[in-house]
DNA sequence: AGCACA
């Protein structure tokens, strides 16, 4: 009898492709939320999903490196993802930034003739925030490297050291004037929102909670290094249980 | 279930 084994196995790839994806969430958090949960793996170059009928419940996820892929593989299988466990596999093709850095990028003949450079994306939540004066640090750039813009004094930290993660997230490097009502307006967009909490007696810092952990991943990967004024990037990690 | 390159 044969040996070959009944699952077919796909050859490693920068890629993964998830499927048993939950339908109901809209592309653009979806795309947020697998760039939250996947990014701690390795650098990420691209976010795919598309709401077409063939391809709803899935999406690409490319990595700059293939042990990036096989660790997210790996550790996130089974992941539950928006209620559903994310199924990962390698994905069958190469991706086509892949294939651009390679040298190997040929255009496919599928590809549409006219120009669609006439769509602009728009902003996320700048609109919110502009009646109280407040200034985004990032206009929604969730494939830009995670740097975080560290307030000046903090000590200098390996970002490759990840806190445990919380539902509840800590903030810091707030303006003294911060009111939790502005922090709610900037954290209540993200999914699971429950509450903020401020302290009374130390100002700067507030404690935002989320209904799980990983709602408090994409609101922190979303929100982390947002300047409410020039000189208050805010630090977001996780709270300590 | 379904493997794209918005």
């Amino acid at each position: 009898m044969s040996e070959v084994s009944a699952t077919p196995e796909i050859p490693q790839n920068n890629t993964i492709y998830i499927n048993n994806i939950n339908e109901k969430i809209k592309i653009e958090e979806l795309k947020k939320s697998l760039n939250a949960v996947f990014t701690q793996f390795g650098k990420i170059l691209e976010v795919l999903a598309f709401k077409t009928l063939k391809h709803k419940g899935q999406a690409w996820v490319v990595f700059e490196d293939v042990s990036s892929a096989s660790n997210a593989l790996r550790q996130m299988q089974g992941f539950p993802f928006y209620d559903k466990p994310m199924k990962i596999q390698y994905a069958k093709t190469k991706s086509d930034v892949i294939a651009k850095a390679d040298g190997t990028f040929v255009p496919r003949e599928k590809r549409k003739r006219h120009d669609d450079k006439g769509k602009k994306r728009k902003d996320q939540h700048d609109a919110n925030l502009a009646g109280m004066g407040l200034n985004p640090a990032y206009s929604g750039g969730y494939g830009a490297t995670p740097t975080i813009p560290y307030p000046g004094g903090a000590k200098s930290m390996v970002p490759e050291a990840p806190a445990p993660p919380n539902n509840i997230l800590f903030i810091q490097n707030l303006p003294n004037e911060s009111t939790p009502m502005m922090l709610q307006m900037l954290f209540l967009q993200y999914p699971g929102f429950k509450e903020v909490r401020m302290v009374e007696t130390k100002p700067g810092i507030a404690f935002v909670e989320y209904g799980d952990e990983m709602q408090s991943t994409v609101a922190m990967q979303s929100l982390q290094g947002f300047k409410i004024t020039p000189q208050n990037p805010m630090l977001i990690t996780y709270a300590k249980k």
